[in-house]
DNA sequence: TTCAGCCTGTCG
DNA sequence: CGACAGGCTGAA
């Protein structure tokens, strides 16, 4: 669920409340889920009398780091959190998986559709299996790198994009709306992209994703922020989950294809 | 590169 | 009832 914006705001929420708090204790509502990711609950209570020092994004991740270990997390289609001073959780729409007691407040995880994965990894190793494990980030990543990762790269532009070991954030809904400001055709093979398609590609995703996290990520189904709150950016929304509808530029209705299995939304007419 | 699979929920 | 959903993986 979550792309770049998402997790961004998240972050920034838990980082006001889990900065310096003590981890209590963690109750695993769904050990199926936790056996099925060959996560140990030893593990997980290892991190009780822990210190929350920051909160990080990298990506999609999610990474609270405590005193000794960091707790990642991919939120999958439809992970969240929810921290509240109270025990309540009854605005969450399914049981949470996760509910940890911290000595300010309860931090709970749930996630309907199980797609998310959670590691432990120790803390000296983290930013290493970061490396490994993702692309940089799109907001860290400079011009220069960017247009050296594309070039001569032989697969689609949205296959490209949504490549998490090339760069790291961009899911279907930025995709979308990242290759319709840029007038860039989603099935556009890389290497037919000019200097110039790049660089306009480049700059409206970084312009595209801090609008987002300014408007607090979009909030399309399941996405709420770590107060249980809805973002706005979907009233932003040019293309993505409109086909059919009129294009914001030029009028025609908007196309939709599969690409890689995922649902695509574009103009044919203002996308080349 | 396509497709099924992993899951549950919602919409038409 | 089928189609589809902010993701990703592994097999054909």
């Amino acid at each position: 669920m979550p792309e770049l914006p998402e997790v961004e705001t998240i972050k920034g929420d838990l980082k006001k409340v889990l900065i310096g708090a003590t981890l209590e204790a963690v109750e695993i509502k769904d050990f199926n889920y936790l056996n099925k990711r060959g996560l140990k609950v030893n593990s997980l209570k290892e991190l009780i009398n822990q210190k929350i020092l920051t909160v990080e994004r990298k990506g999609k991740l999610l990474i609270l780091v405590f005193s000794k270990e960091a707790l990642i997390f991919h939120l999958g289609m439809t992970g969240a959190f929810f921290f509240s001073p109270h025990e309540d959780y009854s605005i969450l729409k399914a049981s949470p998986i996760l509910k940890f007691t911290f000595n300010r407040g309860f931090l709970f995880f749930y996630d309907p559709r199980k797609f998310s994965r959670i590691w432990i990894i120790p803390k000296e190793q983290y930013e290493l299996w970061l490396e490994n494990q993702i692309g940089p980030d799109a907001l860290e990543i400079s011009v220069r790198d960017f247009i050296t990762l594309l070039k001569g790269s032989r697969k689609r532009i949205k296959t490209l994009l949504m490549d998490q070991k090339k760069i790291a954030g961009l899911g279907n809904i930025y995709t979308d709306e990242l290759l319709f400001r840029a007038g860039i055709n989603p099935f556009r093979q890389v290497s037919s992209l000019s200097e110039n398609e790049l660089m306009e590609l480049y700059y409206h995703m970084q312009t595209l994703l801090r609008e987002a996290i300014a408007l607090r990520g979009s909030s399309i189904r399941n996405y709420i922020d770590g107060f249980g709150s809805k973002g706005a950016f979907q009233e932003r929304h040019q293309v993505y989950g409109k086909k059919g509808q009129p294009c914001p530029k030029c009028g025609n209705p908007l196309l939709y294809a599969s690409i890689n299995g995922r649902g695509t939304t574009f103009c044919n007419y203002c996308q080349r």
